[in-house]
DNA sequence: TCGAGTTCAATTTTT
DNA sequence: TTGAACTCGA
């Protein structure tokens, strides 16, 4: 492939910090591929010494296949088979092959960490129970009032502020603080005797021990090459981390797009640019602008999308891509027709499934249309909902391998030790944890000296007893075991597969039963190593994948995906769904102009998807949060230039009578063309299984309280026709509408 | 102490 | 709609 001379340019100034601003396909990664293999071949750098650091596996691993292709060889499986290969991974994965690397070479008493080899990584779900368990039993709060979820986030906020639970004190200034401050305290307690760390840990625990410098330099003299994709993306530690790296040599190249910043919410911090140019102020700064993929029409639109937004540098994307595409705005009647809409342009249209990428903002927006496309036998993928891992099935032989591996991960032990029932009640249970608080224990070392707790009676005992055999049997298997046979085992022995299946339909079963195929199929991957070695990778490696690349036959299909996800990837034809204000923007982004601005740069994300053709899709009324609901536009269509949109043609998709419209004994009719009157919708279409309420208009007023039977007393905040904000005292302000909505003026 | 039945609340975005 | 957290009878 040719560089153009910016590129080229990026690809050769290696020995120095350089700042490479990408805007959407400006073939950046092409240009750090191009730039890896120019160390490796050309200037003859060891793979070994550079690092690149992405921000999702998708595209860690899209990365790893373009070196490999350049540099002739087989894209390593993981960040570990690499030792003929740059080391290339998202932050989290990087930092855990550091900290595991780490842990193998210094004794933990010069770490002060506290973390042991054989640690777990506790994911979201892991680290609220923790938290639920602490809030309920051992502050004994009202979960209610102070639910595990804020409690969290709270935490989160400042493990990435990098303020540790005894400092927290100083940041006390609320009952809520207050509380949070406790339960740090508590989690922290937890974490270590669990031996286990959560996602912010991972961050932490590195930067903590890079901060001893004897550790600092032998990295700085391993990775002398570092590289950096979505710059803008990285939080404090990050930046913090790659700085300390990156300090010694100072050949640091970074990818940077102030438009394309969309996680905020995970601290990422766009400062971090300022403390770039600060710290490395002779880096050469290069701007790469050309965009290789859109047509002219597509970059128009987006540009004047994010031209709306205040903050972030002025910037026109260009292309010399000549054709005009059409773009279509589809204006549904409902989230229904929207959906069957989309599938009827992707049955229509030539070439394949493959070719067709629909984005939505919230994974639970899915649902709509793979309904549709399933009903048109459309084949299709979801990527990122009902995650693989999450199933039940899976998470309870994860937790079997967990325990396994570190026998202090009481939260998998928890998990399990019912699982399938086998008479160990919560009693004994809470017994085992007392045991476990005040004398320092382990639940394995409290289950070998059973008899000793007189507390709990014969039976509890004896059920105890069973299951540490059990247990012990398994652990003593895990030594001579491959993880993949470990896991046949387990089933076997516990007689996992009948309880998991039993009481379901065959269709339900025979899912279970794949799945749990599907993850021995997974781990047979580790097959090749060392027993224990190979379940100690797996688990590792599990817990930072968030989506399987499920073995899928089929090889053509429609994907659909969020906004978010979408970000590594391109498409011929993309349709953005549910472009309504309150959804996206969301409702939570749109009192605040920082939020309001990320949500415009998700927009632009989403638009610069689309290589050729690009839908945007609305509906008037939908289903959504358990409520029919009609939002107004989304202000982003407003944003665009109205020469730029061309409305999609509804009456010729309705004159075709598809199969789908008749068997839901729908008439058409000219009225929904022409200005959608209101009432003829709520009558004819989509019969909402609540009834709908038919106010006289005239006797709301703004400031009005009024009663909604499921939210209660509230007051209108905003109104402007039929629409109105309604502000209630038990939830957040809600919108809707007030002429259907079931609510009385009191 | 179980489990069947019932209520009730909840939805961004990812590692 | 789903899942988690409850209630209540056995």
């Amino acid at each position: 492939m040719q560089l153009n001379p910016k590129q080229e340019e990026a690809k050769n100034k290696i020995e120095w910090p350089l700042l490479i601003i990408a805007w959407a396909w400006s073939w950046k990664t092409a240009t750090l591929t191009a730039r890896v293999e120019y160390m490796i071949r050309d200037k003859w750098i060891s793979a070994q010494n550079i690092m690149m650091v992405t921000f999702t596996n998708k595209a860690a691993t899209e990365m790893r296949e373009r070196v490999a292709r350049v540099l002739w060889v087989e894209k390593p499986r993981s960040i570990y088979a690499a030792w003929n290969f740059p080391l290339i991974g998202t932050f989290h994965s990087i930092w855990i092959y550091i900290l595991k690397d780490v842990l193998s070479k210094y004794s933990s008493e010069e770490l002060q960490i506290w973390l042991k080899k054989d640690f777990v990584i506790y994911d979201e779900q892991d680290k609220l129970s923790v938290l639920k368990n602490i809030l309920k039993n051992r502050l004994n709060l009202d979960e209610k009032e102070f639910p595990a979820r804020q409690i969290a986030f709270y935490i989160s906020n400042a493990k990435n502020s990098l303020i540790t639970a005894k400092w927290y004190e100083k940041e006390v200034d609320s009952t809520i603080k207050e509380v949070v401050y406790k339960a740090y305290l508590e989690y922290e307690k937890d974490l270590i005797s669990n031996n286990a760390i959560d996602f912010d840990d991972i961050l932490i625990k590195t930067y903590a021990v890079l901060r001893i410098s004897r550790i600092l330099e032998s990295y700085q003299e391993k990775y002398k090459y570092l590289m950096v994709d979505e710059y803008q993306d990285t939080n404090l530690v990050q930046y913090e981390i790659v700085k300390l790296l990156a300090t010694k040599y100072k050949n640091l190249a970074v990818v940077w797009d102030d438009s394309q910043s969309i996680y905020s919410w995970r601290w990422a911090d766009m400062r971090n640019i300022i403390n770039f140019k600060k710290d490395y102020n002779d880096a050469l700064i290069i701007k790469l602008e050309q965009n290789y993929r859109s047509t002219k029409k597509i970059i128009a639109w987006a540009n004047a999308v994010i031209a709306k937004n205040n903050s972030g540098i002025k910037k026109e994307l260009w292309t010399e891509n000549d054709e005009w595409t059409h773009i279509q705005y589809i204006e549904a009647p409902d989230d229904k027709t929207e959906a069957s809409i989309i599938t009827q342009i992707i049955k229509e249209k030539e070439g394949n499934y493959i070719d067709n990428l629909i984005l939505y903002r919230t994974n639970a927006q899915s649902r709509k249309i793979e309904e549709s496309l399933l009903m048109a036998n459309i084949p299709y993928r979801v990527i990122g909902w009902m995650k693989f891992y999450d199933r039940a099935e899976i998470k309870d032989l994860l937790a079997y391998l967990r325990v396994i591996h570190n026998p202090n991960d009481t939260v998998s032990m928890k998990r399990i030790i019912n699982t399938p029932t086998r008479k160990i009640w919560a009693k004994s249970i809470e017994v085992m944890d007392n045991y476990k608080e005040n004398f320092y224990l382990t639940y394995p070392q409290i289950m070998e000296n059973i008899d000793e707790i007189e507390e709990l009676n014969s039976w509890a005992r004896w059920a105890i007893k069973a299951f540490n055999e059990l247990f012990e049997d398994l652990v003593k298997s895990s030594h001579t075991k491959l993880v993949s046979e470990l896991i046949i085992e387990i089933v076997r022995v516990t007689k996992y597969d009948e309880y998991i299946t039993s009481g379901l339909w065959q269709e339900e079963k025979d899912s279970k039963l794949e799945n749990i195929d599907e993850l021995v199929n997974v781990a047979t991957q580790y097959n090749g190593m060392e027993a224990r070695e190979s379940l100690a990778l797996f688990l590792e490696e599990i817990s930072l994948i968030t989506d399987m690349e499920t073995k899928d036959e089929r090889s053509d299909y429609v994907t659909l995906m969020t906004i978010h996800t979408s970000k590594w990837l391109e498409q011929k034809r993309v349709f953005l769904t549910w472009l309504e204000e309150w959804l996206f923007p969301s409702f939570r982004s749109i009192s605040e102009v920082a939020a309001l601005e990320e949500e415009r740069r998700l927009m632009y994300v989403a638009m610069t998807r689309a290589r050729e053709e690009l839908y945007i899709s609305r509906a008037s009324e939908r289903f959504n949060f358990w409520d029919y609901v009609r939002n107004p536009e989304s202000r982003f269509i407003k944003e665009i230039p109205k020469d730029h949109i061309e409305n999609y043609d509804l009456w010729n998709f309705a004159n075709k009578g598809n199969s789908y419209f008749s068997s839901n004994k729908l008439s058409w009719n000219s009225e929904w063309f022409s200005g959608f009157n209101n009432s003829f919708w709520n009558e004819t279409f989509s019969k909402p299984k609540i009834k709908l309420a038919n106010n006289d208009l005239s006797q709301f007023a703004l400031w009005d309280r009024v009663n909604h039977p499921k939210f209660w007393n509230g007051i209108i905040t905003w109104l402007s026709w039929e629409l109105a904000t309604i502000a209630f005292t038990w939830k957040w302000a809600i919108k809707m509408n007030i002429k259907i909505a079931p609510i009385r003026k009191v």
